[in-house]
DNA sequence: GCTGTTCATCGGAACAGTTCTTAATTAATA
DNA sequence: TATTAATTAAGAACTGTTCCGATGAACAGC
């Protein structure tokens, strides 16, 4: 009843169900744990890029004797298997379950980060300087400014 | 003699003369002391996003009473003044003189990063879909990979 | 069912990078 | 030279993250 009915899904960040995961886990010879799920979950639903932190304060809640430690391992782990991918944008590291190809706009302000598309650059092949540099595994964008909500604050308590 | 005679620069971080940074410091109401002369010019010299650590161990060489805290306090400052910007690509916080647009590449392995240009990119306009997120203010592409460096030591010490 | 083994978990301690504190000293500018 | 900001030293504090030793749960083979 004091549930938040959390249920908005982006169609990239689509929940596994325990089956996939158990699946997942056991072929990576690990266990499928209540609070592994519970983790994945909490990263899947949520669309803030959390911190392991918010996911604690989060899961405290339904599991009132989960330690930070689990977390972190969790979050690691689920990181290690591709479930989620780990972001280094500032100071924490966030978690995001989207696996598809964005970008993110970083508010300086708040530092929220909303993930968005662009197909227009997806596109563009890598320069040719760069392939003299290395392999190239993964590309974002990383745009910062200031959002909406923040510009308005700023515009009213003038 | 056995001073580094590192004198090659890009285009982009040339070093601002004394006379210049003086103006600069002036203007902001600050003084121009000799450790903020050192640090400033430590960074434009390094090629390689140094951490406050790294200059903090290098600048100790030409003055061995200097404090960690000045170093960390001075890059802050540089950063303020827009003298170089600071980084937090990773577990540490780098800084890097170049101001120009650029992008990075960085090695998941030794955690190495390089400038490259991308003009093809720079040239893309924004998504109509970031217009009502908020004011853009500065973007970058982040490429992820493996370097030439670290692929050849792979390859070798299997 | 038991028994041992293999993990995952817990709680707290440890760690690393960064910032802050206080007081004394040094050095830049008017 | 006087004023005042910046630096130093030595350490404490802080924050995010990881490690550690003990405990406990789940599963395999008997």
């Amino acid at each position: 009843m004091a549930k938040k009915t959390k249920k908005s899904h982006d169609a990239n960040s689509a929940r596994l169900s325990v089956d996939e995961l158990r699946r997942i886990f056991e072929n990576a010879g690990l266990r499928l744990t209540h609070q592994r799920i519970m983790v994945y979950n909490a990263v899947v639903d949520s669309k803030e890029h959390p911190s392991a932190e918010t996911i604690y304060e989060q899961l405290k809640k339904d599991i009132p004797t989960i330690s930070l430690d689990t977390v972190y391992r969790t979050l690691s782990t689920l990181d290690r298997l591709g479930l989620i991918k780990r972001l280094q944008l500032f100071d924490y590291i966030r978690f995001e379950p989207d696996l598809s190809r964005h970008h993110h706009f970083i508010c300086k302000k708040c530092k929220k980060i909303i993930d968005f598309h662009w197909p227009e650059i997806d596109g563009v092949s890598i320069p040719e300087t760069l392939k003299s540099v290395g392999e190239v595994q993964d590309q974002m964008v990383e745009v910062r400014g200031i959002c909406k909500e923040c510009l308005a604050q700023e515009g009213g308590e003038k």
